[in-house]
RNA sequence: GUGGUUUUAGCUCAGCUGGUUAGAGCGCCUGAUUGUGGUUCAGGAGGUCGUGGGUUCGAGCCCCAUAUUCCACCCCA
């Protein structure tokens, strides 16, 4: 049989070693500051029952979920159903029989919930809503969670989008009428704790309010068009104002209804001044005031001010959750433009598995495309390596290597990571496998050395060499 | 879901209008140097050209299908 090339799911990645150090360097550094901010970490199940997802994400997202095949004998149900469909020629269904009575004409859609129930889960804040129902008995409320979890999206991939990435979450949720916006500031702290520390520091973070983008539509037009007017505004920059216009008078809007909309996304000016003039246009919306003065208390509270926070009304972000403040974080460096980050408040997310009148409000890391920026812009620190040993031993022959061991304990029980060469090859070898992992030092050990109970020690970094004893030996990496 | 693009040695890529035995650089292996890597020099191994069909006297090159890569749209971290 012809040896089969091994092949990768589209969209998915192997991590090396170095790959995964780098990986980790991310993770820990954000990991830190939500800990710092009284986060506290939770996990859940990769797969989550479809009834978990589905309607969550809104039409697009249900396409991108990716559905699990029932075990067993999963086409069972389906054709139970369909014989009974079959049978009772009154009824009119989604599968109907052709023409030649055998085949049917399978609705793939409806066909789906007879197959599969339950589907990888599609990012971590509809499994942490779901956890919150669950347990809410157990839980202290206000409850600050974090997790760091891969998610998976049948997405086409391309550029800083894959079909298997990492999210690195936080979430608060308590009680509504306590929901502080406090929180969200907070939230947008980590983001700059966690984005500064990484290094990535020419970064901005994009701010709106739902119920901004509901007042704008109550003034437009109606309060049922904001999504129209969320989606069609938010290609702005891509499509210009002709654009949107053209877009939006296809769905009825009229010159007037855009003139006004026009009005009010184009003013211009600093955070505060946007607001005032904003305050005057939304006056007669009660949701786009409160809005207004939600992003007015951001903006005015924010204590460290020199944060890169922009008013941006044209910010829509899909997932159908969010009721309240909504960001996105993007890097001004590099060629990634999409969004690094992102989150917002949802205010009744867990309403839908039956616990009303719970808050909450979130932001998200996007750790392979955060892992992607950095990359381009070489923001790792150098001393992430493949390996973290710092000593090889070297020798030469049965005797030495066994000189080498007790030797290799100590430095273990010092704390320092340290191997020896396993096989018996020329020196060159092994230095060649010391440097190919870049391990800094070498331990050589051979019959002068084992005589004078010494190593020859060699800085592979500097190519420096001396003669020392094990403690000497420890002194040395060690500092 | 729509459109484009890529696939040839371990890696990065050449390969003319279809023509005999498919190339380079890097890496790898061996040696110069039987105890010194990252520099140098000499030699060597390694490919059924993504896969399956088709056209042709003849296909890496043309046609069809399929997978895959990357990119854009949609949407998103």
């Amino acid at each position: 049989m012809a040896a089969q090339k091994p092949t990768l799911p589209k969209g998915t990645r192997d991590f090396g070693p170095a790959d995964v150090q780098k990986r980790k360097h991310i993770l820990n550094a954000i990991e830190k500051v939500f800990k710092k901010y009284g986060f506290m970490p939770l996990e859940t199940p990769t797969m989550e029952n479809l009834s978990t997802l589905e309607g969550k994400y809104g039409e697009e997202g249900d396409k991108l979920l990716f559905r699990i095949l029932d075990s067993g004998d999963y086409l069972k149900s389906l054709k139970e159903h369909n014989d009974k469909i079959l049978s009772d020629e009154s009824q009119d269904a989604t599968f109907a029989p052709s023409v030649s009575g055998k085949l049917i004409d399978l609705d793939s859609k409806a066909a789906t919930k007879f197959i599969s129930e339950k589907g990888l889960r599609y990012d971590l804040t509809v499994p942490f809503a779901r956890y919150v129902v669950m347990h809410r008995n157990e839980i202290t409320f206000p409850f600050k969670r974090y997790q760091m979890q891969p998610v998976w999206r049948a997405d086409r991939p391309q550029k800083g989008r894959y079909r298997e990435f990492w999210q690195c979450d936080a979430d608060v949720v308590g009680v509504v009428g306590s929901d502080s916006l406090l929180n969200e500031l907070d939230l947008i702290q980590i983001y700059d704790e966690a984005f500064t520390k990484l290094g990535i520091i020419n970064y901005e973070i994009r701010i709106n309010n739902r119920k901004v983008l509901a007042g704008i539509a109550e003034v437009v037009k109606s309060i049922d068009v904001m999504n129209n007017i969320a989606v069609a505004i938010d290609k702005l920059d891509k499509i210009g104002e002709d654009g949107v216009r053209k877009e939006l008078g296809e769905q009825g809007f009229s010159d007037e209804e855009l003139n006004t909309l026009f009005g009010i996304i184009t003013i211009k000016g600093e955070n505060k001044e946007i607001l005032n003039q904003l305050k005057d246009k939304l006056k007669s919306s009660h949701e786009g005031l409160k809005g207004i003065e939600e992003l007015e208390f951001i903006l005015t509270s924010n204590p460290k001010p020199n944060i890169n926070l922009t008013l941006d009304f044209s910010l829509a972000r899909g997932l159908s959750y969010y009721t309240g403040c909504i960001f996105e974080v993007t890097s001004n460096d590099g060629t990634l433009k999409s969004s690094i980050g992102g989150g917002g408040r949802y205010d009744n997310l867990t309403g839908i598995f039956g616990l009303p009148n719970v808050s909450g409000v979130g932001i998200s890391f996007g750790l392979d495309r955060i892992y992607d920026v950095m990359e381009e812009l070489k923001l790792f620190p150098a001393q992430l390596r493949a390996t973290s040993t710092q000593v090889l031993f070297c020798h030469f022959d049965e005797a030495t290597l066994l000189y080498c061991l007790p030797a290799l304990k100590l430095l273990r029980d010092a704390g320092i990571a340290a191997e020896v060469f396993p096989d018996n090859k020329k020196l060159g070898k092994q230095l060649d496998y010391a440097n190919a992992l870049q391990i800094p030092f070498a331990a050589i050990a051979g019959e002068t050395e084992m005589q004078q109970q010494v190593f020859t020690v060699k800085n592979l970094i500097t190519g420096e060499q001396q003669t020392c004893t094990i403690q000497t030996l420890i002194g040395l990496v060690g500092q």
